[in-house]
DNA sequence: CTTCTTTAATTGCATAAGCAACCTAAATTA
DNA sequence: TAATTTAGGTTGCTTATGCAATTAAAGAAG
């Protein structure tokens, strides 16, 4: 890779997360003025959920690149305030299995609706095919190093 | 855009900070291997002030895409570690000017060194070309939401 | 079986982030 | 020049993260 890139600020600001950290702020306060008391940390772990109940922390750590204490505790707040619950693997006694709580599954129209608004905001005025391209390049940069 | 990437849950989980996470840590661990006891967070202050001495806290915060309070604890923790010092500006006595100590200044050659092996091995493989256009779409993202 | 190893989850400790409220100094304006 | 607004920083509160160490259950090896 030649000097000159590498010495960009600008490249690496951005792969160091200006980008990701707008997105997250841009969904937080989508949420926030769709009334949804919820953190964008929240919403990726109600993402999965919504997809797949049942699922267990590691299951959850794998799928949203976290540790499992980041997890234990994102849980924990979401049991707080009653979106998830844990119920204890029968079959495997070390796993919790999370399920939604009937107030995690109703938030999901809106959190997905404010989830896609957010998305269609940051790719405004960009084709498919660049949107494809960069997904594409970032793939492998993530599995470079991840 | 379509409905198709909407829900593809790559996209957005990249967006959402996959590969910017994955790269944080990687210069993490890069850091401490060099033995240099900062965190990543603290390296993008300190690479600004490797720059250009003297910014303010502002500064700081704008280069780094940080709010107010959270450049005021990074430096007080950079203070802590006696690796920057504010300076009271005597024409905007509103303003700290933030410089680096000998010993903040000596890290500059380790830490560049050290963000320059995070980089060459997150874009490993990677032709000129994709970085740049990657930049480039990225940035448009970055200015929609900004 | 019993020991050893691996796996799921939790806890402790330290750092970092966002937002709102606040303080003080500077700049504006009336 | 007094009153108001703006700008730079700090503090409080809450949430999130990483890493290391720990507990308890499951699986493997002897």
């Amino acid at each position: 890779m030649s000097d000159a890139l590498l010495q960009s600020h600008e490249f690496f600001s951005f792969l160091t997360g200006k980008v990701s950290t707008a997105i997250s702020r841009r969904l937080q306060r989508n949420l926030k003025l769709a009334k949804l008391n919820i953190t964008s940390e929240q919403w990726t772990i109600l993402y999965h959920l919504w997809q797949e109940e049942g699922l267990t922390q590691q299951e959850l750590a794998n799928l949203t690149f976290r540790d499992k204490p980041s997890i234990t505790r994102l849980i924990n707040n979401l049991e707080k305030i009653s979106l998830v619950i844990r119920v204890n693997d029968k079959q495997d006694r070390r796993s919790n299995l999370i399920y939604l709580t009937k107030e995690g599954r109703r938030l999901k129209e809106e959190g997905m609706k404010q989830s896609a608004i957010t998305l269609s905001e940051a790719v405004a005025g960009l084709e498919i095919e660049e949107l494809r391209t960069a997904q594409h390049i970032l793939d492998k940069v993530f599995k470079n190093i991840k």
